[in-house]
DNA sequence: GGCCGAACGTA
DNA sequence: GTACGTTCGGCCC
């Protein structure tokens, strides 16, 4: 498997500054002071350490400033000139600095009259254009320009991006870090420098100018010369008199703050390749300056950090069964228990605009929506809450009273006024908007003509971090109430605790202002405290690649998806339900004769009764609820015995399934306003990363019988344009064959085989349509992680005879047992299984004393890592389609739907041939270049009038 | 009204 | 044998 690449760019000089100061004047047994390259040291040990990880480096180099002059100088002869000596006892470290990185086989790379910084950023643009992520190691707010930067594609190779680490803090720096220092995203943040100057490196920017003024200054006007052309026209004073005096020098400041991208590298990228570190050189280094602890680390009998990584002594192993391990580590912040009195119910104009103000600054603002339902496509506003900080929230009210008409309403500020007022701060690239679940505040407010961006959802960063952890008596779930449990010990206000249950449920703009703040406010507040208590997690427990490259750009996407819903045909459901019922009515005659007794046939306690008892058929099971099954396999075993009535009652059941849950359900689900059928996808709904879809759930539209495939054609497009299905052939098993390394099968994909035809032929020796059916079903139970006596239920053998099966299986594909095996292992040690792309499924019953729930658990790991990985790709595949359809001029393609392995779009006739090219080829490439796969992806694609004729 | 299990629709 | 969501009957309060 080829991992994408990840280059680390270590700024080493900066960091031993830092260390210096901040570690105690160590000094090694020749006297040598030695406490900045002990940090130092450990400090690649660590880094060393997360290769193979999810974030960690494939490739790593150091780059060190050669105290020299670079081009700055010729600019500006004054740049650098004031700096202070380095102290007396750091200057003997510099070179030793060199010798440790050489002592881990490290590249180390200085050149004279070139600035650090300048190589850093030039190896960053040549790493990431070749599709590398790269994270830069340091806390230098002038590389904080390169962050999120990403090289646009080229030749068919998707850019890399980039981000940086400050070990010291342990913190990964993002986009959202930059825009939390800065208040403005990193391709800003030069402008910003300009304006404060830098007094270290004697950047003269403009006198009197600093953070904060600069980042006003910028965020107001957009960028520098923006700022400083409409300086004349600012109001009068210091601050614009120093702007307009001193422009050509905040000019000359961004030039020189400016990094340098196109320095020549003097070592080719491909050297930086980290492999096993030889323990040798690294042990002679560390002995000699006394660094025994580390020493001890290398002679613990692994040899190098490398390999002490992959067996991970250093830390304790985390075993799946400690609920929440991360969290219960974790300990509280020093807050004050959320006080629900505290909040502010904003009613008036005034109270609103210093909210707003405060918000502008605060860099991250939770928020959350409050309406009349759950459905975000129908449900009215009601209110907005925000919160700042710990007990530092409010709530808007915006739709309360009103709906009796005698009633007061209570004073509000009005809804448009309210919102023209938010959208501004909803829709700052400056400001962090944090919701739980926030695709429903998007999709709410949306309806509004507000775009809330940037976001983080807590809801999604709790799945990217947990998904599958929980315990006895622990719920696992990412719902807010029980976060607020489970990480801040406190028990929220519940919604039916203020507004009540069933009918005498009140919506929640009747409920009284005072009441609808304490709840509102208090999920603001919670949001707030969850995001900041979890979303650190994701660096340290390796979350940030998944959430940040495939869930957290998905939000608006699907976000997007569900308003445009889909076009169903009323009238065609309709006729369906209508030709259903009278079939249903006269199979309900013809069991009722058959049986001689009426009786409700959808029991199947009734039905049991009536078939094993009164009419005293064969093969009556009971299960553990006392009650005979009557399911499926059972109905037509007896069916095969002659029984008339069994077959009857499987036709009853299955037109009753379609009409009750589709041609009904459907008719219900359109949305009056917009016409269209709107689901809700999940983004934490299933433990292995899929989606899951509800209200109504467009994942499960009936295609296998014919009967059933109707409904799929009352999905249709608006006149003039066509639904398009692109749908992924055979992914989870390409994704095992690569995954478990399988040769055959990767031939087989690879020259366009039938797959089921070449695992019968390895199998039996011979393809016909029962060795191929049988081949099929080994396939498919391999992925659901096999056992004999579920493959002999299926294959109607003995469980020896599947055995047998699945041994000749494991002989003609070792590769497939040594990937169950070693799956497992992994599990059992680790807690969690992982994807491709490093999404994480915890199996907290993975070595539990009941057999049953033990195996129940090793069959989902080993299912979780394909299945899981699907998701991701088409994940990438939905995150990437708009950019690159729009790319292609192509605006009128809408992405509808995804079931899984298939997505679903509206598009004008016309654009079928255009557009057909481009999904298939962002399918088919979506797991590059994070991942290659030795497989093909393969895309089949059709399109027509209605669903079912696209297919 | 709320909850659970059986059954069944999808990938 | 994996992963879901919905409907229904039956039973509880």
């Amino acid at each position: 498997m080829e991992s994408k690449q990840h280059l680390y760019l270590v700024d080493g000089s900066a960091y031993i500054f830092r260390a210096y100061h901040r570690l105690p004047p160590l000094t090694d047994p020749q006297g040598t002071p030695v406490g900045a390259v002990y940090g130092y040291t450990t400090m690649l040990w660590k880094l060393a350490e997360d290769l193979n990880k999810a974030d960690g480096p494939t490739h790593l180099a150091v780059i060190l400033d050669k105290a020299s002059t670079s081009f700055r100088n010729e600019l500006y002869d004054q740049y650098k000139a004031h700096r202070p000596p380095p102290p007396e006892d750091l200057v003997p470290q510099f070179p030793l600095i060199r010798d440790a990185t050489r002592a881990f086989s490290l590249a180390c790379i200085e050149e004279e009259g070139v600035e650090a910084d300048d190589i850093i950023a030039s190896y960053a643009r040549a790493a990431t254009r070749q599709g590398w992520d790269v994270t830069i190691v340091s806390s230098d707010k002038d590389l904080m320009q390169l962050v999120g930067k990403c090289a646009e594609p080229h030749d068919g190779v998707e850019g890399g991006c980039i981000d940086m680490l400050d070990t010291m803090k342990n913190q990964r720096i993002d986009v959202a870090e930059v825009i939390e220092k800065f208040g403005v995203p990193p391709e800003k943040v030069g402008d910003v420098l300009a304006l404060m100057g830098d007094s270290v490196d004697n950047v003269p920017g403009v006198f009197g100018v600093g953070p904060k003024t600069a980042s006003k200054l910028i965020q107001d006007y957009g960028d520098l010369d923006s700022a400083l052309a409409a300086a004349p026209s600012m109001k009068k004073g210091k601050l614009q008199e120093r702007l307009i005096e001193h422009a050509d020098l905040a000019r000359l400041s961004k030039e020189l703050v400016t990094l340098k991208e196109d320095c020549a590298l003097p070592v080719p990228l491909d050297d930086f390749k980290l492999t096993a570190i030889p323990p040798e050189p690294l042990a002679a280094f560390l002995s000699r300056h006394g660094f025994t602890s580390l020493l001890k680390r290398l002679d613990g009998g692994h040899g190098s950090p490398e390999r002490a990584t992959q067996l991970n002594p250093s830390k304790p192993v985390t075993m799946g069964v400690t609920p929440v391990e991360g969290a219960a580590r974790q300990s509280l912040p020093d807050w004050p228990a959320p006080d629900l009195d505290s909040y502010t119910c904003l009613t008036t104009v005034a109270q609103l605009d210093a909210w707003i103000a405060r918000a502008s600054d605060a860099r991250v603002v939770a928020i959350d929506t409050e309406t009349s339902a759950l459905d975000a496509m129908r449900a009215d506003l009601a209110g907005i809450s925000l919160a700042l900080g710990p007990n530092d929230a409010c709530y808007i009210p915006l739709g309360h009273g009103g709906s009796d008409m005698f009633a007061e309403r209570p004073t509000q500020v009005p809804l448009n006024e309210a919102l023209q007022r938010l959208k501004p701060l909803l829709e700052s690239d400056a400001v962090l908007k944090v919701g739980q679940n926030i695709k429903y505040d998007i999709n709410v407010l949306a309806r509004h003509g507000i775009t809330v961006a940037p976001v983080d959802d807590t809801m999604i960063i709790s799945f990217c971090l947990d998904a599958g952890r929980q315990a006895e008596g622990i719920g696992g779930g990412h719902g807010m109430d029980e976060l607020s449990e489970r990480h801040l010990n406190h028990k929220t206000l519940t919604f039916k605790e203020i507004c009540g249950t069933g009918k005498k449920a009140i919506p929640f703009g009747e409920v009284p202002l005072d009441r609808a703040t304490r709840y509102a406010a208090e999920d603001a507040d919670v949001t707030w405290r969850l995001h900041s208590l979890l979303r650190p997690r994701l660096p340290q427990e390796s979350g940030t690649r998944i959430y940040e490259r495939v869930d957290r750009p998905l939000i608006p996407v699907v976000a997007q998806m569900e308003r445009h819903g889909i076009k169903v045909d009323r009238e065609k459901l309709a006729g369906l339900s209508r030709q259903f019922a009278e079939t249903i009515s006269a199979l309900e005659c013809e069991i009722f004769g058959l049986c001689g007794q009426e009786f409700t046939i959808g029991s199947p306690k009734q039905l049991g009764d009536i078939l094993f008892d009164k009419m005293g058929y064969k093969g009556g099971r009971k299960g553990k609820s006392g009650q005979y099954s009557t399911d499926q396999a059972i109905l037509e075993n007896l069916a095969a015995q002659g029984a008339e009535v069994a077959n009857k009652v499987l036709e009853w059941r299955q037109l009753t399934k379609l009409r009750s849950t589709y041609t009904e359900a459907l008719q219900a689900a359109i949305n009056p306003t917009t016409g269209r059928v709107h689901t809700s996808y999940s983004l934490v709904g299933a433990q292995t990363g899929r989606l899951s879809s509800t209200d109504p759930n467009l994942q499960n539209i009936p295609i296998r019988t014919e009967i059933g495939r109707q409904i799929r054609d009352c999905f249709v497009a608006e006149p003039g344009n066509v639904l398009l299905s692109a749908d992924y052939s055979q992914i989870e098993l390409r994704l095992a064959a690569h995954m478990a390394d399988v040769p055959p099968l990767k031939q087989a994909f690879a020259k366009g085989e039938d797959i089921h035809a070449r695992t019968a032929m390895e199998m039996f020796g011979t393809v016909d349509r029962d060795t191929r059916g049988r081949a099929k079903t080994i396939n498919f139970a391999i992925l659901y992680g096999i056992s004999r006596w579920g493959l002999a239920g299926r294959l109607g053998t003995s469980a020896d005879e599947a055995q047998a099966m699945i041994d000749r299986y494991f002989d003609r594909f070792p590769g497939i047992q040594r990937y169950i095996v070693s799956t497992l292992e992994l599990v059992r040690e680790r807690g969690y299984s992982e994807t491709l792309f490093g999404r994480k499924t915890w199996f907290p019953r993975i070595n539990a004393k009941s057999q049953a729930e033990r195996q129940g658990s090793e069959r989902a790991a080993i299912n979780a890592p394909i299945q899981g990985t699907s998701a991701d790709i088409i994940k990438r595949a939905m995150a990437r389609m708009g950019p690159a359809l729009t790319a292609a001029g192509l605006n009128e393609v809408r992405m509808l739907l995804q079931v899984h392995d298939e997505l679903v779009f509206e598009l004008p006739e016309g654009d079928v041939a255009a557009a057909a090219p481009v999904i298939e080829r962002v399918m088919a490439e979506a797991a590059l270049p994070a991942v290659s796969l030795d497989v093909p992806l393969g895309v089949e694609i059709g399109s027509g009038q209605s669903w079912g004729a696209a297919h």
